[in-house]
DNA sequence: TTTGATACCGACCGTCCGGTCTGTCATGCT
DNA sequence: AGCATGACAGACCGGACGGTCGGTATCAAA
């Protein structure tokens, strides 16, 4: 059980129950004792991995949280069409009933709101994963524009930036509410102001 | 210094504080020592007004955070053509370069965002307030419905909500990018998006 | 086989911070 | 005046939790 092979096993399942405990709680409510116990593991396996609870945090941004959303909007990056990809990404998110974004939020943007005021190191990885994702969703559009496919006298990066903030802040009050209905109500809107920026080949 | 009046005093001064710090590092981070060596007054002051820290919470979302909440949106509120209100309200937040709102978050929301998940009393008293927001814009619409300023056809509560949502997100987005041009994308974003939804008579 | 390093264990430590508790003094009622 | 009560002051406490540290077992190279 000590080999290099294991070790990275070892890693993995402590960024695997930190991300679950940190998205469940947030981080300063996470603590490392839950988060040993439920991985099975020693406290000394955590250390050994990671020099504090702030770099196991960072960690989980950078390996956990950051690819799974990128992954998740692959769709929508890879598409011809982004306004169709992300009408149907948004309808497909309502079906997830029992995808844990809903109930307890998206895990980014809960760290977000939680960390950028208190800890710097937070904002800027958070920031970097946001970035990226803004960029994926603006090119997406630049794409969609010459094509066809998306209204070209729309501002790409605006129409992005607006985008995540509608998605996020339906997510959070979502949550807040404890109510499906609420991010319901707000893909609607969504979908209702993406209808708007549709190009002439749509 | 010791009257009734002057207790108030005291008791309003530990609220605007607390207040304040809350909004600055948010609840778990903030510690009762800052609070009351800002405040000028001795740790059996506080806990004289409040049982615990806790309750000073509870008690800066009801008699703070959400009165202040609603302050701001009352023009809105009180206004025949409540999108011409809202983008009047949207322009004009773009210009309060000085508002903690801009680089520190929604105080509302923040809290939302980082307690909802660990402390049900925050988020009944957070949902409670944000239901209020709600609510006041969902009338507001159905009053410009009323008489013309507002198309028909939407859906009131839908739109509220959406409004909501993409106000929250924007301002959460800025905080963590420290960046006021995604506030005034978003602005930009929310304006267009009321543009949809006007009357026949506007 | 020896030796060094890596992976891991878990008892223990130290600090921070929310909360308590005793004491004090002004106030206002009787 | 006397006294009860409210409004504070601040030293102290206790527990939770992040982090340490000496030790052990396994693996890989020499």
């Amino acid at each position: 059980m000590k080999s290099k092979a294991t070790a990275e096993i070892t890693r993995q399942k402590i960024l695997d129950i930190a991300a679950e405990e940190i998205h469940l709680c947030g981080f300063q409510a996470c603590n490392i004792s839950a988060i040993i116990n439920k991985a099975g593991i020693s406290k000394g396996a955590l250390y050994h991995h990671f020099e504090n609870k702030q770099a196991l945090g960072y960690a989980v941004v950078d390996e956990v949280f950051a690819p799974k959303m990128i992954a998740m909007w692959k769709p929508v990056f890879s598409s011809d069409d982004p306004i169709a990809a992300m009408t149907s990404l948004f309808r497909e998110a309502l079906n997830w009933t029992d995808c844990e974004c809903i109930s307890r939020g998206c895990p980014m943007n809960n760290l977000a709101q939680e960390m950028s005021q208190v800890d710097e190191g937070f904002r800027l990885r958070i920031n970097d994963a946001m970035c990226r994702w803004q960029n994926g969703i603006e090119l997406s559009l630049q794409r969609g524009q010459a094509n066809g496919y998306v209204k070209p006298e729309i501002n790409a990066k605006q129409t992005a930036i607006f985008l995540i903030a509608s998605i996020e802040g339906g997510y959070g009050l979502a949550k807040n509410a404890q109510d499906i209905g609420i991010l319901s109500a707000c893909v609607t809107g969504l979908i209702a102001y993406l209808e708007t920026v549709v190009g002439s080949r749509a």
